[in-house]
DNA sequence: GACTTTTAGATTGCACACAATTTAATTGTG
DNA sequence: CACAATTAAATTGTGTGCAATCTAAAAGTC
């Protein structure tokens, strides 16, 4: 690490120039490539994500499910009351904790999840790469990300 | 591939969760994580972006960058006109081919660029990764991104 | 047990992203 | 050369992301 710094700013600058940009337009890509098919179920792609969340483990608290997607409350309270008003989800204040809102699937959300089954056999193909690639491309993007929450947090 | 798509709808599940998941919280990481140094020069990470690709060429038409970002004129219209309205950049239209907008430089967004070089320097220590790891990383990704973009574009 | 600190969630303001549409200029075709 | 098709940007509308702030509840401290 310390002899890329030493190599120079030039190179520097191509370095991260090219890894930055790539996860940032492989990242806009996904969003766009998985929205034709979630528009057919009246999803976004964060709210999908969110529902994936769900159908793994109902009734998480809004903090659970930002630490699994890495989104504070910010993002998820709008996002979160769309889902509310489209009739996929349910939030109700936890009776011991009153600080935190308990997520639920309505049976509307529930039964959503036989449908949304598609999609990720659909991508799969679109990503086109076999389980060994995607686990391992998967670890080290997951590595890279836990550092640089731990830099941001860091600096608090 | 063909294997995953026999292997399950659970697997599959699992599987493009992980893969699209990781790539999006990560896509995220690093633009929280570049936030704070570019916000000391005033950017944000896609303005950013913008103007590493005009200083290694200005004149640039928005397609251009646009297909360098993988952005669209939705985006880069507004955010262009950012950069022009805090003096960093000139649009003005091509005499030759009046469709097209090219951009250039104003004497603070060249200068700009020194007091930039701090950024990269700065973020390579928080991705801190190799040389060659960080050339295979984006090439994976680059693979992919193609791979996504050719998907939606083929159903046009 | 009053008081400080921490935590969960919501809100506000700003800047993306992008689908869809519009406008204007250029290119392609007969 | 007329005219349809394509292309480059801009615009509109919706939904994120996130910093900063606020409110309220719980946890820690003495």
């Amino acid at each position: 690490m310390e002899e890329l710094v030493q190599s120079g700013a030039e190179s520097l600058l191509k370095l991260e120039k090219f890894l930055c940009l790539a996860i940032y337009s492989t990242s806009n890509a996904v969003t766009r490539a998985y929205q034709p098919r979630l528009a057919a179920l009246g999803l976004t792609y964060p709210q999908y994500l969110v529902m994936v969340a769900l159908w793994e483990e109902e009734g998480q608290t809004v903090k659970t499910i930002g630490d699994k997607l890495s989104l504070d409350s910010g993002t998820l309270s709008p996002l979160l009351k769309r889902l509310e008003s489209t009739g996929l989800i349910t939030r109700r204040r936890d009776t011991v904790d009153e600080r935190q809102v308990l997520i639920g699937l309505t049976e509307n959300g529930r039964s959503m999840r036989a449908r949304a089954e598609a999609v990720p056999i659909a991508m799969s193909k679109v990503f086109d790469c076999t389980l060994d690639e995607a686990i391992s491309l998967r670890s080290k993007l997951l590595e890279m990300r836990d550092r640089l929450l731990a830099s941001i947090d860091a600096k608090e």
